[in-house]
DNA sequence: CTGGTATACTTGAGCTGTCAAGGAATTTAG
DNA sequence: CTAAATTCCTTGACAGCTCAAGTATACCAG
């Protein structure tokens, strides 16, 4: 059973494969709990708070968002669905293509997730970014962020850029 | 709402924590679909059944294995309960304490995980060791290494290490 | 030996996401 | 203009995991 390993794919580099899914797994519980306990939404509910916000007049297509957040579009759906229902996103009809239907972030998603933001941030902070130099930081960041958009696309890489200003 | 990432966190260090959960959820999701179509195992089981073939004698307690895997008590029951109908982990209680039980890889598991192990590892390569160098892919493992263990205790780091031999 | 606490595991209820299928609007080909 | 293919979204069925609660064993203090 020790050549399990070492057929294809050197030690090291299974460990570094390991590392990404224990520390997902490891993070993304914890900061969960606190979002859920603190505000009452999921990792992904302010994942897809932030995009919205981050969107021209507050808004994306169902479509463009399930892409952004990495979710299948049914799992937009049911996501959004306990956005609106309560009343931080609401819909919009597309005048010029009535197949799309907008999620908009209203005035009270924004503020619920300037609300959460903060707390949020505090745990990124302390699990996250607290254990990295800047330095490590920009390279992890360019590292992990050459896995995908590549074989998807590029305008993912384009949604994520523009993270100020 | 462009001052929402700026308040405690400058944006290098949210990029690098966005690229985290993008690339986990894209890359998990494809070796999951490929190992679910092609071996019937979840990439959970498929993490389950390295770690007892790693473990002296195949065996482990099932609390361990949870912790090893980043899952709850529970969720290692079930996750066990799948493998153990389909053959490739049995149970073994244990004789100087009642309450352990000891989850066990069959020769039919070790069989089944050789099997899944060919075109996983192909898959690893694919999508994950063959976009970076040597050198790159032991400096991410080294910074996502420090993500876990730590707050948890560093039996998940001995675990962990010795993937070879 | 008794009672209290901690540990190992299981189970019921529920949440979040997936896939497969389908409806509706749009585009493309003939 | 019609027919086929494509895109966007929703829904039913279900997988996988969580939490809360419960059972059973072990340890510890008196």
């Amino acid at each position: 059973m020790e050549q399990l390993t070492s057929q294809v794919i050197p030690q090291r580099a299974l460990a570094a494969w390991i590392s990404l899914l224990r520390s997902h797994s490891a993070l993304t519980r914890q900061m969960n709990t606190e979002l859920v306990a603190r505000h009452g939404l999921t990792l992904s509910d302010y994942d897809v708070l932030v995009n919205l916000a981050r969107a021209p007049e507050r808004a994306m297509r169902r479509v463009d968002l399930a892409a952004s957040v990495v979710l299948t579009a049914s799992g937009i759906t049911r996501l959004l669905d306990g956005l609106e229902r309560a009343g931080w996103v609401c819909k919009r009809s597309c005048e010029v293509d009535a197949r799309v239907t907008y999620a908009v972030l209203t005035d009270a998603g924004l503020e619920k997730l300037r609300e959460a933001a903060a707390t949020h941030h505090a745990d990124i902070q302390r699990l996250f970014t607290g254990r990295f130099a800047d330095q490590e930081l920009a390279q992890l960041g360019a590292l992990l962020g050459r896995l995908y958009g590549e074989n998807g696309q590029g305008d993912d890489a384009e949604a994520c850029g523009p993270l100020e200003s």
